[in-house]
DNA sequence: GGGGGCCGACCGACCGGTCGGTCTCCCGGT
DNA sequence: ACCGGGAGACCGACCGGTCGGTCGGCCCCC
């Protein structure tokens, strides 16, 4: 195992370069980034990122790999929360995978991993099983736990999810695609979509056409705002 | 003007180029596919094609706006066809969404204009004018039919958007990231997800949790199946 | 004095793009 | 009927530059 660099006055060479590359890659993407770029971005010598990682491929997987515990960590947290009824708790969890996938480095890599996916398919592997599905798990647990007092229907469910993390991931990639739009936030304007958003799926997981039935422990169900 | 080519026994050159590199964009990437593998798949020099095409750049940009019209005209005869009642249209036109960006050539080119929208801007503005406009004005447009007809209660729209086109984007994307697992098709079952998405979105056209208020020429609104 | 972190110089391969020249076909003049 | 030549499609060779990666050695802290 790779002992935690010398650190010196707190500063991990490792950590560095990791940031910078992920800034770089998301700027620019796999191939657009090169090494000599990043060795100036990290203040050294090309060479001496070759002490640090084997190979380019190595050095992405790293960056692509990196964080994903702290980064679904909120949503986890927001599971077993106690406190919070289950449309708070819902609509709190939403919040949380825009973040996840909006704002975190490691959501905004989705678009760079398609593009090296077939060159290294390992990394969209990992992104797949420790990134995707976790979340996925975490959010139907969330539902299920709904169910279960009674307070959701439970609703067609490989529809419900795609329903779910489809505008996320979508509306992340979209922000790539339209970084050079100086108006972007106001053409995607993201908080109102999430807001929407989170209420309408609430209003499926309420028993949407069979009318109500079932909805003991709604709590305070109505819409926000 | 460039007059369209020699076209000596009905064969396109232009034509040609654009397609290969097409497949070769969407196989490995903009950065990740060279000149000199194009001219090898078109069974030319490399040289022949800087006749055709000015710069890389050019090809691109021809690629990505190739077929905008095409791809689009299946949902704008959906929203014309008179014979359709309102909800068996929305079901045809989220079908025809889900071929146009997850089937046809140029929905597929989502993520690689992200990974040039730095570098070549204007690609990514005329995809955005172009193509998704164009698709989410005709969507509006038959939701709006149906407003009006009063088979349909309008939703939030902004949200609705998103979840009318989010999980079909992302589903696109998600079969460019995980092309190298064996078994992505039980993994995404695309079929049974667009039947599904379709029903819940139509559930909360049809009034959700308010009940049904206004819900005269709904014609035969229930499931299908 | 020894080892990890770092560096300047360098490698072969490949990149996007250009050059001069060849081949073929058509077309107008005679 | 013939010919000259202009134009477009195409090609082999080559350009300067950059790519990912390597090597031998220096420097500094233990």
């Amino acid at each position: 195992m790779l002992q935690p660099d010398h650190e010196l006055d707190g500063f991990s060479r490792r950590r560095q370069i990791i940031d910078e590359a992920t800034t770089l890659f998301l700027q620019r993407g796999y191939a657009g980034t090169s090494m000599s770029q990043l060795a100036k971005a990290c203040g050294m010598q090309k060479a001496s990122l070759y002490h640090h990682f084997p190979t380019k491929e190595a050095l992405f997987v790293a960056c692509a790999t990196d964080g994903f515990d702290e980064a679904i960590a909120e949503l986890a947290a927001i599971r077993a929360d106690p406190t919070l009824d289950d449309d708070e708790r819902f609509r709190r969890a939403i919040h949380a995978v825009y973040r996840i996938n909006i704002d975190s480095a490691c959501g905004r890599m989705a678009p760079l991993i398609a593009e090296v996916s077939r060159t290294i398919p390992a990394v969209a592997r990992a992104f797949h099983d420790e990134f995707i599905m976790h979340q996925h798990v975490l959010m139907n647990g969330i539902i299920d736990d709904g169910i279960a007092r009674g307070s959701f229907q439970a609703p067609e469910r490989l529809g419900f999810e795609h329903m779910i993390f489809g505008p996320v991931v979508s509306l992340s990639l979209e922000r790539e695609m339209f970084t050079t739009f100086d108006k972007f936030d106001t053409l995607r304007p993201i908080e109102r979509i999430r807001t929407e958003h989170a209420e309408l799926l609430l209003r499926l997981l309420h028993g949407a056409d069979g009318g109500a039935r079932g909805t003991a422990g709604r709590g305070r169900a109505g819409r926000a705002r």
